[in-house]
DNA sequence: GTCGATAGCTAAACCGCTTTAGTAATACGG
DNA sequence: CCGTATTACTAAAGCGGTTTAGCTATCGAC
């Protein structure tokens, strides 16, 4: 149906090289056969089929997303979409199309073998995924973003820990002793040894880090860290959840690590007629498009989620151009975060069961 | 770097033939040598080049999504990313992977031309777009998203004018007289014959005829359309400016033809300290995820999205499996919407220079 | 007039796989 | 014991390109 480039050279009147240098190094044959090659290819709507060519020159002109779920799941996540943005900023720029390779058979392993493009990225895998040696062992190019910095991976990401520290501090800062975090679900595709991602991992550190300067850590009464789907669904089951809960106080704040799942909370606070941030406090993280228009505006720490993205699909391409030089070092780039303070958390009604103590002052830095 | 099957072949001590029986179709060889040869596979984690199996089978496992813009631009669109995940649900059942196909050079036809898959789906693509003759010449399985219901193309859309009326009906009902329509851009990258999208095309002539049952039309004073891009930035400005307008009276109604543009109405409204309802009404189209939760939560129109995005995949599939059967029948699938009534829209506030009339009865059926 | 370049083209190998056609060996029926 | 299936395997062709090596004709230089 599609015609080869053997019904070109046959049509020309010339052979298959000779159509083959028109297209690629028309230097190579005169004037006239360039043209009367070219006319026949404007005629007969040829283009090179890029599989037959990729079996040789071994560029598809494609880069490869590796998700850790299924795309329906993934791309619930507005963070993710970012990021999906931000390469697509480098694809248009470089003429590169994009796939996006969910797990197969519940494995990103799988999809990672079976990939069919130039460079992969991956989202949240560590340094010790499955995924990582094989990429290595194979030298296909990849970048990992939110993965780790470590010889084994060129990772794009964020300063988690310290992003979690500031969010932490700004609530306890308000006065705030009674604070729940949503933590992200462990990833159910990792591998066993890497049950949690290391995103939360680094969050919890610098959540802990702040409370640790009030002399309070993540098992103090009060303090509780609850897993959430990352989606408005999954916050709001949590949060419901956990308003449910009789016997203890309610808590006067609540942190997501991950804003979608902040508004979860709000859907929830909604159904309890809680008031926020009169009732309730919530911040969130990744300062996701809607963080600012959501009502009230949620408090986060901004994330350059399509700079993530553009960032990492950059390197991809600067390893697939670099292979021979000695140039593939290992990089890791460190994007900037900031939080910021919306109309989604302040400090909590003076408690009456304790008033004095948990208004006191903000802490010995 | 990678092993190829010429390596399992001779580690295993058989023939290409041998290993890729194994592979595929392991009943063709004794249980030995299939044994002998898959410990080889294994041990090497030899997994068959996609590109070069894609030669000769022909299959490739990945389905296309061609995008009218970057892949950045259309992401922008909730709306967009509700069809992608959609096409995700089949993805992952057939355990195909997904390619987003920006235009190359400014054109949809020349992605097509370089796709590397097995099958396309397209948005907003009308019969008449070059990309379907191409398509159809190559015979590459194809369907299109929001084009129209012809012979040259198997469509899934809804009924884009029955809904516009539904909601310029509701407007007009609830006694708006002053209505501003935000109308899709026309998409420059569609050939210059089809200027403007079908799917504005369609929704405008809803519009009319809501309109002409109160004997108004698009050019009565008090109605106008204006251009907005599908994005919150694109609504935002287009009613700023709007509002900026001076001599005419303000449109009491706005109704957006994407949610996202909605909200960007809702953004210039909070700017301009209108409130909504009570000073202006705004509808959208779509019903993303994001109408419900907005403040206040948008009147819209809601369109399946996902099942759209689903439904595509689907008949893709279709299509892919039943070439050879004469099954390749046109197809038009055409989904249902419904008017979902929020909180945005309300009756207009009564018109100091002309009451009595502005509280008109509904017209006529 | 011969030789070496150079320009312009092509045959053939190759990329990594599937598939067709065929070979050799064993099993089976009469 | 012969002819025919059946089983287990392989050689080779082919998919649609690129690339290497080589061939032929023309041309300029000595």
């Amino acid at each position: 149906m599609r015609p080869t480039i053997k019904d070109i050279a046959e049509r020309a009147g010339v052979s298959k090289t000779t159509v083959s240098f028109a297209l690629n190094d028309p230097s190579r044959i005169s004037v006239e056969t360039y043209n009367r090659v070219m006319s026949i290819v404007t005629e007969l709507d040829y283009v090179p089929s890029p599989v037959a060519r990729t079996l040789t020159t071994k560029r598809l002109g494609a880069l490869g997303l590796l998700l850790p779920q299924p795309i329906t799941e993934a791309l619930r996540n507005p963070y993710v979409v970012e990021i999906v943005r931000g390469i697509g900023e480098l694809c248009a720029e470089r003429e590169l199309s994009l796939t996006m390779l969910p797990p197969l058979r519940g494995r990103v392993l799988e999809a990672a073998r079976r990939a069919f493009v130039d460079g992969l990225i991956t989202i949240g895998v560590g340094p010790d995924h499955e995924v990582v040696e094989l990429l290595n062992r194979r030298r296909i190019p990849f970048v990992t973003i939110d993965g780790a910095d470590t010889d084994a991976t060129v990772n794009v990401g964020v300063d988690d820990e310290g992003a979690a520290y500031g969010l932490m501090r700004h609530l306890l800062d308000l006065g705030h002793r009674r604070v729940a975090i949503l933590a992200l679900m462990p990833d159910t595709i990792k591998l066993p040894e890497e049950r949690f991602s290391l995103v939360r991992d680094r969050r919890i550190a610098g959540f802990s880090r702040a409370l640790a300067e009030l002399s309070l850590s993540l098992e103090s009464p009060g303090i509780c860290v609850v897993p959430a789907e990352s989606s408005i669904e999954g916050g709001d089951a949590a949060v419901s959840a956990l308003l449910a809960r009789s016997g203890e106080p309610l808590p006067t704040a609540v942190v997501a690590m991950a804003d979608i799942v902040a508004l979860g909370a709000y859907e929830a606070c909604r159904k309890a007629g809680l008031a926020i941030p009169g009732d309730l406090s919530v911040a969130g993280f990744d300062d996701i498009p809607l963080a600012e228009s959501a009502n009230p505006p949620l408090t986060t720490i901004h994330q350059p989620g399509r700079k993530k993205g553009a960032a990492a699909a950059a390197l991809v391409v600067e390893l697939l151009d670099g292979v021979d030089a000695e140039h593939r070092r290992v990089l890791h780039r460190c994007l900037e975060t900031r939080l910021v303070v919306r109309a989604s958390t302040a400090a909590p009604r003076p408690d009456p069961a304790a008033s004095g103590l948990a208004r006191a002052s903000s802490p010995a830095s």
